[in-house]
DNA sequence: GGAAATTGTGGGCAATTGTGGATTTTTAAG
DNA sequence: CTTAAAAATCCACAATTGCCCACAATTTCC
């Protein structure tokens, strides 16, 4: 389970170092093995390998003449790379990628579950600006949020 | 059940310094394993880690594509870090988490039932100052609350 | 058209800096 | 006066960053 946030800067040739304390659970579970894809919210996806092909799996199952079903494949499926850990515990962000969420130096690592999200850390600092000052309420809230207890 | 506020001075590298009176308790509970997270009201929240790993549980459940759940698991999940007190009942807070809650040396240390929580302190007397201010009554008072005995 | 050279990209190595842990001293409380 | 807790200083390990080398691809010249 991928927890927490780090603040983190992408070298000169787009590299982002995963932080130590991670390292050791993506070693275990994927060898390095990872798959970078965008997400509708403009930021980057991060995922074990085996995490994302069973994603992958759902996905390419999705009815192929459904407009949504295309655009979704098209989206995440078309932007999914493969990369891997260096001995150094870094991974290269395809250029394309890094150009969709406006990576540059200063990023941001969010644990997700069973994911990372990869923020340029202005954009992040924005966005989480909005959310807070938004609360909880509003909308239409789910009722699992509004029983949830912390 | 944790209770009561400290008012505490960080070190010059983070880290808070539990007061002894609570150490056996989180030793007993989870031998020192905690986790840090942000509140939507501007402060941190410190759990035990059996009992962090309770709320994540119901946080990853959520729907996926709900709006309101995304929001809700970056701010909360993106934001929990595992640390764990050190020999001499401290914990270190990830930079990025003071930065949230602007905790530079003076915060309190507010027991809150199952978690605590971390203010800066000069944000907590002005907060508190409002709450005591507020009063009781006003706006939608939930039921629990108006029959409320003490 | 082929071959060679140059440039750009990716990976590895090493050094420096920062972080985390431990020890010691001082202060406060009993 | 004694003991325990809190704070500050110091040391060591490890992580991160910058640099250098090697391989590959593309372009230019013969």
């Amino acid at each position: 389970m991928f927890r927490g946030i780090s603040s983190l800067t992408l070298d000169s040739k787009g590299r982002l170092a995963v932080p130590a304390r991670h390292r050791e659970a993506l070693a275990r579970q994927c060898q390095g093995q990872l798959v970078v894809t965008v997400d509708y919210d403009g930021c980057l996806l991060l995922y074990p390998l085996p995490e994302w092909e069973e994603i992958e799996r759902k996905l390419v199952r999705l009815p192929s003449f459904n407009e949504h079903s295309r655009r979704m494949q098209r989206v995440l499926l078309g932007h999914a790379s493969e990369c891997e850990l260096d001995g150094n515990g870094r991974v290269l962000l395809p250029p394309p990628l890094r150009a969709y969420a406006n990576l540059d130096k200063a990023v941001v690592l969010v644990g997700q579950g069973n994911r990372f999200e990869i923020w340029d850390e202005a954009t992040w600092n924005s966005r989480r600006g909005e959310w807070l000052a938004a609360g909880v309420g509003g909308g239409n809230v789910p009722p699992e949020i509004e029983s949830l207890s912390l």
